[in-house]
DNA sequence: TATAAACCTGACTAAAATAGTCAAGTATCA
DNA sequence: TGATACTTGACTATTTTAGTCAGGTTTATA
């Protein structure tokens, strides 16, 4: 089980850029370089995280991304949902005709995916993105 | 964030075990054909498994495999473990010298991944064999 | 003791996912 | 009117996954 990077570096872009809001937007440029990301591949994702409305573009000369709702109100789960992260356990939920195996029944580990898939995303529903940047200022002092 | 195949198949193969174990070895190819894995990756599986002291082999006609502990003591960390499935966050870890972006500090949400890992390994702590088989005893009826 | 069942090992590989790169724009402010 | 920054989509190398395949060795039992 891995997190990818997509996911990562979502957070910590916006965990960055929660940091700078309020003020004036920030470039993917200014991220790129904090946080050692891609330029081309923040874009990849800035583009989903707008279209889920969780940021908003301004366009032209210091233009840049700004948050489009309080820190406080993004949670981990939107972001993640945002770039594709998922927590994916079992198959056998898509396919609702067949069981896991291909067999009628359920697998004998079917409920226990099902209860780690609530238990990991009950841990993301619950942090927002304020959690994350308080943790890192308390950090700093 | 997905979980790999040879995790949920280690899985599902003990707890396929622990129902039959105590009577008589359970042969693979029993599994196999009653859990629908492949017999050669199946061994692969049980290969490590033995190696970690998680099952017992036993050779010749009627052999098989059977649990080296009582289902009550094998947690699912202990399986996840032996198969290297394992919760991997964030690199930075292994790069004692170096910080999450190359850099010389923590990346931003480096904590968070940190108590992410925390979360799930408490799951994976928490929940026995034992727990699954009974589980699905209940289901059964 | 022959033989078949079962374990054991390691090399190999097709397919999928990941982690980006690259190219060619468009919009807007100064 | 340039520079800056967003926007989009196609492309690709690398890695991981999920097995397969081949060729063993061990041991119970007939």
């Amino acid at each position: 089980m891995k997190l990818t990077s997509k996911g990562r570096y979502a957070v910590m872009a916006l965990v960055d850029l929660a940091r700078f809001d309020n003020i004036n937007p920030v470039s993917l440029r200014d991220i790129s370089l904090r946080q050692g990301i891609s330029l081309d591949y923040l874009e990849q994702i800035f583009s989903k995280l707008r279209k889920k409305e969780i940021v908003q573009s301004v366009r032209g000369t210091q233009g840049g991304y700004i948050l489009n709702k309080k820190a406080k109100e993004i949670k981990l789960t939107n972001i993640f949902d945002a770039v594709d992260e998922k927590v994916k356990t079992v198959q056998c939920k898509k396919e609702s005709k067949k069981g896991c195996n291909g067999k009628s029944t359920k697998c004998l580990t079917h409920n226990l995916w099902d209860e780690l898939e609530t238990h990991i995303n009950n841990f993301f529903k619950e942090k927002s993105l304020e959690d994350l940047v308080k943790d890192n200022i308390e950090r700093r002092v």
